[in-house]
DNA sequence: GGCGTCATACCGTCCGGTCGGTCTTAAATT
DNA sequence: AATTTAAGACCGACCGGACGGTATGACGCC
């Protein structure tokens, strides 16, 4: 069987300069998770999204489970980073939380894709790697908790509200942005992120 | 011959007097679906924890998708009489807001297992039904909008804030609330809401 | 000539859904 | 009152096909 190679490895292709396989299946995989859901999608969807097929997938991740995890890992790692370098900034607790605040939903709303498979398919990872993005996202949390006490003990925020519960209440807000935000409604990323931001504040606020 | 009928229409039964059939099966779908997701769930799961057989279930419901659409109709139908008659009621739009508030964060711990497959979920379900729920659950918007326009108009609450904008981040911590909600935990479900509620205020006041 | 990068063909399993049939109970008929 | 009929409730074996994963090998590049 003679097998003319398509178009071999050469990615000079017609179309814009593809990136590497490795890349491009994370990235339809996400999209293609974000769309349809992490179980509806099977592994032939996203190879042929890819343009590639199934051989290529398994020699880069040992599962579909591994292309899950990768979404996880790289949000939260790149929050955590951020949430890293603004709290330990200037400026006093409310304006790093202020600035927290609004980079998180920002960030969200710029890989809408990952946030929607984030919230939605977590239980489908093996219980392993379930453990392992809980005990990732749980050290994001205590980041922003600890923002959130430290205005408390300036006496900028109310200290009636327990911290944690004020996390997990901004925290859900950011999390569900997927299920609504629409990129081409009327609103920008920063627009929501300010306006959001105002809403926390305000609910912390001492009266 | 005696009809000794296994417990026939009556439910006079040795256990616990279990709910008949259908319900039974409503039931346990939605508590496996929770638990661990309506796709990892087999049809054969949800029979063998009601102790019945594939037949009985296709004798009720349609399909496994018929079963997740009763989650959503039964949880938003009675969500929505709650908002209606709390709307009606007398006293300022926030103290109406806040009832209403606290109302839908309680009524949803109540329900948390709902919860979970509602806000994880939705994206199973057939287009058709799919559009119906999020008609439901538009409507159920709209009518959390009013009050806080209301209260808006009435100079209660702050109107650089889009209404719609904290629709969506009072109901996405709601929706929320069964990823992290532990009902043994040291919070009780109205005392969440109370909180929740204050926060939600906080933040609409005018300062 | 070995190694990374993929393609192709294939396997075993599982799952939603179907379908013919049985048992019980109530109504209709005799 | 006895018998037949009808209908609902439920059983359980079975089917078709999709799906995740694997095994093997071709092809280019150092």
């Amino acid at each position: 069987m003679v097998l003319r190679s398509k178009e071999s490895a050469g990615r000079p292709a017609g179309k814009t300069a593809r990136p590497p396989v490795k890349e491009r299946l994370l990235h339809v995989a996400t999209r293609l998770f974000a769309r349809h859901g992490f179980e509806s999608t099977s592994v032939q969807d996203i190879v042929d999204a890819a343009g590639v097929t199934k051989g290529a997938m398994y020699h880069y991740y040992g599962s579909k489970d591994d292309l899950l995890y990768e979404v996880y890992h790289q949000v939260l790692t790149m929050q955590t980073s951020h949430l890293d370098q603004i709290a330990a900034g200037q400026g006093t607790a409310e304006e790093r939380l202020r600035l927290a605040a609004a980079d998180v939903v920002q960030t969200s709303l710029d890989n809408l894709d990952d946030m929607i498979v984030f919230f939605r398919s977590l239980h489908m990872l093996p219980e392993d790697k379930q453990t392992q993005v809980r005990a990732e996202r749980r050290a994001y949390q205590e980041k922003f908790k600890a923002l959130v006490d430290e205005g408390v003990a300036a006496g900028t925020f109310r200290s009636d509200i327990s911290s944690d519960i004020v996390v997990h209440y901004f925290l859900s807000v950011v999390n569900q942005l997927g299920s609504w935000f629409k990129p081409d409604g009327s609103l920008s990323p920063g627009q929501v992120g300010d306006l959001f931001t105002e809403l926390l504040i305000g609910g912390l606020a001492v009266r």
